[in-house]
RNA sequence: GGAGGGAUGGCUGAGCGGUUGAAAGCGCUGGUUUCGAAAACCAGUUGGGGAGAAAUCUUCACGCGAGUUCGAAUCUCGCUCCCUCCGCCA
């Protein structure tokens, strides 16, 4: 949510904010609902000042045991004007509400414009391409021949855009997991978290999953609960609500969860495989921080998602995405694409984003800084990093001719040792 | 699922329908005192909105939402969450 001050005042700025996101938002009605309201507030205002005056003279004039019935009399009146305008103004804070919550976040000065992806601006390359003397084949086949994954099965449980992990596969994803986890909590400084994996909707708003983007999620009609798209949700909205020390800033979380995602309007697309799935294991990465260090805070993300990537030894490339590929609730955002060579494309792995006080301002989270005063704190958050993908990226980055997968150095620890995934 | 009890400021905890945004205590901050500290004493200490250059004024909020009333933390109803007991259950 955007702070009503900034559209009141630079009304300019926002309205080429949501043009440059391809969103579309009714800033001028917002401005009128606006004055509007606040004419109205005024007034009420007014009325209750009188009315809470009278009440005092009424409470003293009954104590006195004298007549006060003129006074309530006046009062009746005025209490039905107070009530009045308290419905209008409800209404009005309503819809003003329901304007700003589909409002989104103005991009960083920085950000390249750009209508789609091919404005993205790649800033680095990272590693070495593996090179093969053969021609690498995609995931599905080498999971299928090693009997580690199994697409069809899955379809059969559930439907398509499942993936099922048997045996050594079941084993990497815990692995690459488990791995990401230590390498974050440990290293990184991370707090580790698990969080569930149901919210309500007052949580998937506050991230800015809602209103917009109802209809990619999963959710529990019943309990009016939604399964989570990442685990930034539930732990952003950790301290929502929250005014926080100063001192307590920075904080650091980590989690894995399971992601369930619809991908309502990607049907048809990256379909084979398990290069887009409804649900899949994510660790993610999590900051509350001090609005003067965010912009620093998203490189230090960036970079400690990028370690995962380095000691995996996989070829990998920042892109810091332009406006219009810049999701809803996102000021800046670096994604991280791994190489992949069986299905011969650079696949997304992670998305690095600075929010700024956008989701703080929609979860209530402030902090109270050097002056004493309340202030919304800057959320950022980024994969460190999406498993699916980066098992697709291991798999096929170390296949061997023979049809065997060897396994990365640094997860052997991870698999009792294992160095070699062969067929059965 | 059934039966009860509860939700008040950073915390504990009072609160008769009428100067109660809220007693008291603790904590915290500042001051006095001290060589320094402790103790003691004094003062301050919720958050949001509006008006104003500022001082300041004003309004809202006692889990959330409705209602009764001239007036609600206090009465009524609904919801949420927490606790206890019973049942069921990984």
């Amino acid at each position: 949510m955007l702070d009503l001050n900034i559209i009141r005042n630079e009304i300019e700025k926002v309205k080429r904010a949501v043009i440059n996101k391809n969103e579309s938002a009714n800033l001028d009605s917002l401005l009128e609902l606006d004055s509007k309201r606040k004419s109205l507030l005024i007034e009420c205002d007014d009325l209750r000042n009188r009315r809470n005056i009278t009440s005092k003279i009424i409470s003293e004039l009954k104590s006195k045991k004298q007549d006060a019935s003129n006074e309530i009399q006046e009062m009746k009146g005025v209490s039905d004007n107070i009530k009045q305008f308290e419905v209008d103004i409800k209404t009005l804070t309503d819809e003003l509400e329901s304007i700003l919550l589909k409002i989104p976040n103005i991009p960083a000065p920085d950000v390249p414009v750009g209508k789609d992806p091919t404005s993205n601006v790649i800033v680095k390359e990272c590693g070495e391409r593996r090179e093969f003397s053969f021609t690498p084949l995609p995931h599905w086949d080498i999971g299928k021949t090693l009997d580690i994954l199994d697409f069809e099965r899955a379809a059969k449980i559930t439907g398509a855009g499942f993936a099922l992990y048997k045996g050594a596969g079941a084993r990497l994803e815990r692995a690459l997991y488990n791995f990401m986890l230590d390498l974050h909590s440990q290293e990184h400084g991370y707090t580790e978290i698990f969080p569930p994996y149901l919210v309500n909707r007052s949580s998937m708003t506050g991230t800015g999953q809602l209103p917009k983007l109802e209809e990619d999620m999963y959710r529990i009609p019943e309990d009016d609960l939604f399964l989570i798209p990442t685990a930034e949700v539930p732990v952003t909205n950790i301290h929502s609500n929250e005014i926080l020390s100063a001192q307590d800033l920075p904080m650091y979380y980590t989690a894995c969860t399971a992601c369930f995602r619809r991908e309502a309007g990607s049907h048809g697309k990256d379909t084979r495989g398990m290069l887009r799935v409804h649900q899949f294991n994510k660790v993610e990465l999590v900051k509350l921080v001090r609005p003067e260090t965010s912009y620093d805070e998203l490189e230090s993300l960036l970079s400690v998602s990028e370690k995962v990537l380095q000691l995996l030894g996989l070829q990998h490339q920042v892109v810091k995405l332009c406006t219009g590929d810049l999701s809803f609730a996102a000021a800046k955002c670096y994604d991280i694409e791994v190489w992949s060579p069986g299905v011969n494309k650079f696949l997304e792995v992670s998305s690095c984003s600075n929010f700024e006080d956008f989701q703080a301002r929609r979860c209530n989270i402030r902090f109270r800084d050097d002056e004493g005063k309340t202030r919304h704190v800057h959320t950022l958050n980024g994969s460190g990093v999406a498993l699916p993908r980066t098992m697709i990226a291991v798999i096929e980055n170390y296949q061997r001719e023979d049809g065997t997968v060897e396994i990365p150095e640094v997860l052997r620890p991870y698999m009792n040792g294992l160095e070699l995934i062969k067929k059965k």
